[in-house]
DNA sequence: TATGAATGAGTATTCATTCAT
DNA sequence: TATGAATGAATACTCATTCAT
């Protein structure tokens, strides 16, 4: 992934004063910070944490090292505010997705699919694997991170989740007693094969192999939660 | 983990010779570079493959840090070396769940909860933890370590397991018309609600936990797969 | 840096001048530069290249290590700004030596006796013989310290020296056809008896023994090309 | 100069048993003694002395490295009797050239320069700059190397040479008085121009090249030295 | 706030040397 | 004597962090 596409996806994290101001009104202060946080998850993602190199953030970002420091304090920090700013944003794309799941009368097989779908997609993204990545190599270490990918993303997808299930269930759509459960379930379906599929990350999965899984998630789930089960 | 728990991990590794002998005859060379492998792997998961050092790894395993280098050439090296060797073993313990599941006539149900939360055990332990931390951390950097984990694990187990599920379709008990789709579910179900419940490999599970997560993985299975169904 | 730079600030290093025109106006940054050089060049003439330690260079110029390679960026780029530097400083000195070299009409003999008095005195300065000794020990790894020694040193006092002697010539002083012939014969005498004398430089030479060569030197030179031989 | 190369000038090197006994009948003793010192010299010569690596000499010398210690004990050891070994038989090449220097009667410029010629030959062989290389580089730290070449090597061949001179003189070919002094002289008027002309050992000499410097010393010379002067 | 320069605490790697066989 | 393995001491180079401006 080349700079400049992450420059549009860190586009979308602008303030939301500078969202409202139009472009970039009051420049000069928060600029700086969004170009850090931005820069510090691109080479985060890129090298790692350990290899890294606070001079190559700063690089990336076009301020001097110490202004880094004057921002962040340290490298740890650092690190703990890129990840939140990145599982903040994948969270919102996740939540998304799972707001289409609204009862539409009839069989909810193809808007199961279709949410499944969008979910794989939210999972397979760039970003998405990179932030795994950095979860799953520095959790050992910051413990608190686990705090960030489970309260404030995993979560709340979850919960979402859930949430919908219920009322499709209520509405006689899905034979549905724990929601939780089939949450689990559900989301198990979903991504679990997308590990080896993708190759961990390094290997970029097509549309239609997406679809595929979703489609043989959704079957199984049916199975065991659909209403005719 | 102690150094003595390792001792008895790796005693498995010892050639068949030296198992027959009694006491390791041809010791005194391989005893070392072993020694290093087993404090490499501890090393590397505790700290982060970056954050070891390569002194550290020496002291651990009560060697000079020149011998490690003597071994093994550089830190690189080490580290596939002693990913290599633990994903071997980790496999060898996966294919043992794996070779329980033989038909007995009758109900699979039980069968497969059985090698179910096997499964989950040896997904579980804290070895294969750590396994999974280290590949994902460095699999950017390193991609060669993706052969070791999918050719020479994770394929193979997969492999071995579709082989047995065939089997019990064939011999009626399941329902499946491809194998490999159907291993992909069972192996989602089964480890996809760990890694939320184990936190990522922070918390240790209780086995009541991990039956449970086998039989609500085995119960869905076996509504889109089981005879019955 | 230029080299139109470098020749000024190693203007400056003889510090009785840049002392006496003021308080070292532009201070605070190339001081550090500098006593990094100098230091350097102390070190590898004491110890070697190889076996010089950057640590120590960095003590003996009291900075730490780290600014010695922000500033040279490594161990041999280290050496070579050294080498450059004092081989400037040394040539500067021969040619000094040499712009005595006027006619004064008569007998051209004291003048020379004089003049090759002050080179043999340039070639036996201790620093000079450092230079030596690195440029010879390390000639053979870093082949383009040749263009220092012998572009931007040996040859601009050759050129001055033959310059000097085509005027005597032309005066009648001296019965010269090629002047650069003429140079390389009077070099040969003056510094080819150093070598053993000196012990390679290990011993140092009393005025008196250097007078002495000198003047033997001349002797068989105006034999040779004196105008009345 | 091609490894092959260095074993034809070193086999010269063999003891005077394996000698006598025609080829090398008592093998396997002095043999690797030989091997070693002659692996010795071309690794220093190669990489000078504190880069050059034990290892590398026991390698070239088809030996292991513990064999390298067990005859010379340590590396500056090895050293010491690598460059001995190689002066001496430099030595005896100039010895061989002065001995030429007998009257035959007439105008001794043609014995001179024929002298001369072989002599400059000598200093301008590849083992010969790699000798002084070595020399230069390591007399600051190893002082007794000195003793090797002054009173075993340079010293020898001044005093031959002298000693030829004062019969030429004596003959009343040449106008001596002090030979020694006279040798000074013809030294540096030989050797003298080859530094600058050779680039310091990087550049091979044509045999025309050196002709024309024994000619330019020799005519200097006799200019001063001549019996008609 | 922003920066260029400086630094102290590391860390991977090498190598002369020793020892058991 | 010859060797393969082991090692302790050394060293070039890096990097997170600080400080003066």
């Amino acid at each position: 992934m080349s700079p400049k596409q992450w420059e549009v996806v860190y586009a979308g994290r602008m303030s939301a004063a500078a969202k409202q101001t139009g472009r970039a009104a009051p420049r000069g202060r928060m600029d700086k910070r969004q170009a850090i946080l931005a820069a510090a998850f691109d080479v985060f993602a890129r090298r790692g944490y350990a290899q890294a190199g606070v001079d190559e953030v700063a690089a990336e970002a076009g301020v001097a090292k110490a202004t880094v420091y004057n921002h962040f304090g340290d490298k740890e920090t650092l690190l703990r505010e890129a990840i939140a700013a990145s599982a903040e944003e994948a969270t919102a794309k996740n939540l998304a997705a799972v707001e289409r799941l609204v009862d539409s009368g009839g069989d909810p097989r193809e808007l199961l699919e279709d949410v499944g779908f969008r979910l794989i997609q939210c999972y397979c993204d760039e970003q998405s694997w990179a932030l795994r990545r950095l979860l799953y190599a520095e959790l050992a270490h910051l413990p608190d991170l686990l705090e960030i990918v489970q309260v404030r993303a995993s979560a709340r997808v979850r919960q979402a989740l859930a949430d919908r299930l219920a009322r499709l269930a209520l509405a006689g759509r899905l034979r549905i007693t724990d929601p939780d459960a089939a949450v689990e379930q559900l989301s198990a379906l979903l991504t679990g094969p997308l590990e080896a599929r993708a190759e961990w990350g390094t290997r970029r999965l097509s549309a239609a192999e997406m679809r595929q899984v979703a489609t043989a998630a959704i079957d199984t789930f049916l199975h065991a939660f659909g209403s005719r089960a």
